[in-house]
DNA sequence: GTTTGTTAGTGTACCTGAAACACTAACAGG
DNA sequence: CCTGTTAGTGTTTCAGGTACACTAACAAAC
């Protein structure tokens, strides 16, 4: 018995920080913005496809990247069904990834037409990362590779919607092993300048809190 | 351009309560035990694949059930390569559910060996459903139609592999929701006779806590 | 019928971690 | 030197979780 074949796609929600909001970045596509994402080839999984994708289409590589979930129906709208392996990945911002090729940032409140249940994608992979936020560092790999607390907090707050608390956020990151001062200062504005912070395992999330 | 073609599978870990232990089923294949499952047809979508799997291979249905997690190489020793959709699913203990026409319950700390990376699958299977006891009310779906707190306790207990406090869990418990008196008593054994509580809303989950 | 063994059922004190809260410091520009 | 703006710092309060011990009800054995 043969067994039976079937497309399988991959969708990526990239998500970076852009004009002081939570950013979904999306493609030029048939008259739609879209994620990024496209079939699985033969010769690469999953986890590479989405990979592979990723690069190729918007030049991003060595991102953070977790899967989503994996939808079927998605394409409803053709004749060929397809089943999607969804994930979503974090890009540094202010880094040079943030000014990629092709494709273009929206805010996440206010995302342009989508195919079917793109939209759905986008809010569920919001959903994980508002809920990692509480329980895990994985907001540094949205940082730059320096960065002040005060932009560490405001991420926070851009992410969950909500405002924190400045003493008791300091507290709670800087308990963190996985940050630590550059020994450096921020100098910019007309202001008392910010000291510098880094991660000390970049790319690595930890579930500690 | 022609969508590259792969195959799908499904495979469900179904998760009981056997001989006051945390059992998972398996069924008897190629030599070896193996999770239920297989190929995905045209016709149906992942989650009716599973569905179907399940009631063919197990009879069990109206089962809860939750995506655990897509995979990809899973069956790396054959030569054809699978996109391997994952599911956890729970059974009621004590119910009719659990005298299954094909397949065997085992112990979910002595597995026999199973297929590749199937091991790893149950692992993960029950890490999540380790943690998703922590904030919900998803035991209930292990739970007969009428059960008492103690065995809800011992289901706890199982499941997170910890002894609980007797008084906190009722308190906990007894403010959720959804569970209610029967009126009726347990008379088993050679003791005081417990209440029998049941299920308010059969199958929902909540996430309150 | 009294004793024994076993599980059911109940309330309070303590402790830890989260939340609330206001002022001084350092810089640039005017 | 005054103003505006962000950086940086501790303590008190509150709530939720944890620890903890006895009485109740039944069946079986004696």
């Amino acid at each position: 018995m043969r067994a039976t074949l079937l497309p399988v796609s991959v969708h990526i929600v990239v998500f970076g920080i852009r004009c002081e909001g939570l950013a979904v970045l999306l493609l030029p596509r048939a008259e739609m913005w879209s994620l990024p994402g496209g079939g699985v080839e033969d010769a690469e999984d999953i986890h590479g496809a989405a990979l592979r994708q990723l690069a190729v289409q918007t030049g991003l590589r060595d991102v953070y990247m977790e899967q989503l979930y994996t939808f079927d129906h998605l394409d409803a709208d053709t004749v060929q069904r397809t089943v999607a392996v969804t994930w979503y990945a974090l890009v540094p911002s202010a880094s040079s990834f943030t000014k990629t090729a092709a494709g273009e940032w929206f805010a996440v409140e206010a995302l342009p037409a989508l195919p079917a249940e793109q939209a759905g994608i986008v809010h569920l992979a919001r959903q994980r990362l508002a809920a990692k936020l509480e329980y895990s560092t994985i907001a540094l790999q949205l940082m730059p590779e320096r960065f002040t607390l005060g932009v560490l907090q405001a991420v926070h707050e851009t992410v969950l919607g909500t405002a924190l608390d400045k003493r008791n956020f300091r507290k709670r990151v800087l308990a963190w092993a996985c940050i630590e001062e550059t020994g450096e200062m921020a100098r910019e504005g007309h202001h008392r300048p910010a000291r510098l912070y880094r991660v000390t395992r970049p790319g690595s999330v930890e579930i500690i809190k």
